[in-house]
RNA sequence: GGACGGGUGGGUGAGUGGUUAAAACCAGCAGACUGUAAAUCUGCCGCUCCUUGCGGGCUACGAAGGUUCGAAUCCUUCCCCGUCCA
């Protein structure tokens, strides 16, 4: 980063694409840009000074997995990264300790250090499927945040009004419904801010819903003396029932190192409308392509599934490698499709002995939850040995020689059992 | 600090002494249907035991005690949340 670099400058002005093809580029899916004439300013200077733009998204590790939804904004990231520009990739292990209240009704506990620790860790190695672990450039933000003295934080609140922060809808509707707000969720996009500072970003990406935040961080940027970063955000990524956001806590997500097989089923599950947000968000495909997809379904040239079929291929390539998602495609052909039982079902060894209940042995193979639950899927005839119903709950399984049996509860759920 | 209102199962939310493991709805699960889905229909939806029965036991309505043959429901104390006043 030094100054007097003069020479470079003619060197490196083709080491960025023109502008108007970054922007096409960077502009695929995106929801938001603001303000967009900045974008492309920076852009241009970067093109001329030849120096990348930094670009930073920040994610705070409050889940140990990543899930697609997650991704979108990664891939953007990526985008920038391609193009030359500096990926930086913020952890928020001191913020994700009090907890962004985005979209949140309610106070949530924060986390612990441990917790947080752990999370970021099981992170980084999921981001590095998506962004290049050469060239990216990871922060933690308690890098500074944990240094902050009293007087900075007083200095950094007198930047910003409690009215403005009133704006917001999370916080709105909860005063609305007497609901609690505790104050250090105030502090949250303000602390975040000091991130954007420090970093002295050109670009911040965040989902939609991290709108406020952002603007938070470009405005205290500029208090700073800073010239305010561009926002670019991107739309949320809707779940697997096709209503609300992708969230592990609604349970509507795909997991990023979950098993090809699993991501398949799930991705297939997805309501057929949701098929081309999917493709606009979670693939490389151009709008056109994708425009021209859609007509075919349309115009019934393309059965839905098929082209659902090849959405699933596709985003599994991405995370396990072709070869791993054409076998996820041919086992959901045979399981799903065919109603067979599946060519490699998880197989557990158990050792000879007295016999079971079929419900015990079901809860012991984790394929129930409980006894109860068990013995409810039984006698919701879910239940079944090598491809034939049981109807008796009651049934015991024979464990005293040597047998290998097919187990399936529900319409998921495969075990094989081998007694030795 | 004061006055008032509130804390119920994964969620919303009914229930003010007993057929209440707790209405209703949502979510979830299973079966049928189908192109995987969605939608729809049917059933299930605390745990556990067995003699599988409108069966027994245990746990549960913020926490701990108490009253009562019996409490989510009444009393006491405590904790937590909100509103208004200061």
């Amino acid at each position: 980063m030094t100054q007097g670099a003069k020479p470079k400058v003619e060197m490196t002005e083709h080491k960025f694409k023109p502008v108007e093809e970054q922007l096409a580029y960077v502009k695929k899916g995106v929801a938001e840009i603001i303000p967009e004439p900045e974008l492309a300013a920076k852009l241009e200077n970067s093109r001329k000074t030849g120096r990348p733009l930094r670009v930073y998204l920040g994610v705070d590790p409050t889940a140990p997995d990543l899930h697609l939804g997650h991704t979108v904004v990664l891939r953007k990231l990526k985008h920038f990264q391609d193009l030359g520009h500096t990926a930086v990739f913020l952890i928020g292990d001191f913020s994700a300790m009090i907890g962004d209240p985005t979209g949140v009704s309610e106070t949530r506990p924060p986390l612990t250090r441990e917790q947080v620790d752990a999370n970021a860790k099981t992170y980084l190695e999921q981001v590095y499927k998506i962004l290049d672990r050469e060239k990216t450039e990871v922060r933690y933000n308690s890098e500074w945040l944990s240094k902050l003295s009293a007087e900075e934080i007083v200095r950094l609140c007198s930047k910003y009004s409690l009215a403005r922060m009133l704006e917001r809808e999370d916080f709105r509707s909860r005063l609305q419904n007497n609901q609690p707000i505790s104050v250090h969720e105030l502090l949250y996009p303000l602390l975040t801010a000091v991130d954007a500072v420090n970093l002295k970003s050109d670009v911040e990406l965040g989902a939609t819903e991290q709108k406020f935040n952002l603007l938070v961080h470009r405005a205290i940027q500029r208090e700073y003396g800073l010239p305010g970063q561009v926002i670019l955000t991107m739309p949320i990524l809707v779940g697997l029932d096709g209503q609300r956001k992708m969230s592990k806590s609604l349970g509507n997500y795909v997991g990023i190192t979950e098993l090809p097989s699993e991501m398949y089923g799930k991705l297939m599950s997805i309501p057929d409308d949701l098929m081309w947000s999917y493709y606009e968000l979670l693939t490389d495909r151009t709008p056109q392509e994708i425009t021209a997809l859609q007509r075919q379904v349309s115009g019934g040239k393309l059965h839905p599934m098929e082209a659902k079929m090849r959405l699933a291929e596709e985003v599994i390539s991405d995370f396990h490698g072709k070869e791993s998602a054409r076998k996820a495609a041919e086992h959901f052909q045979r399981v799903f499709r065919e109603r067979q039982a599946p060519e490699e079902a998880p197989t557990v060894k158990l050792t000879k002995g007295p016999a079971k209940k079929l419900t015990t042995l079901l809860v012991d193979l984790k394929l129930a939850p409980s006894k109860s639950e068990a013995e409810r899927l039984i006698k919701q005839k879910a239940v079944e040995i090598d491809g034939v119903a049981v109807s008796d709950s009651r049934k015991d399984i024979d464990l005293s020689k040597p047998t290998n049996f097919l187990l399936r509860a529900g319409k998921k759920k495969f075990t094989r059992v081998l007694v030795e």
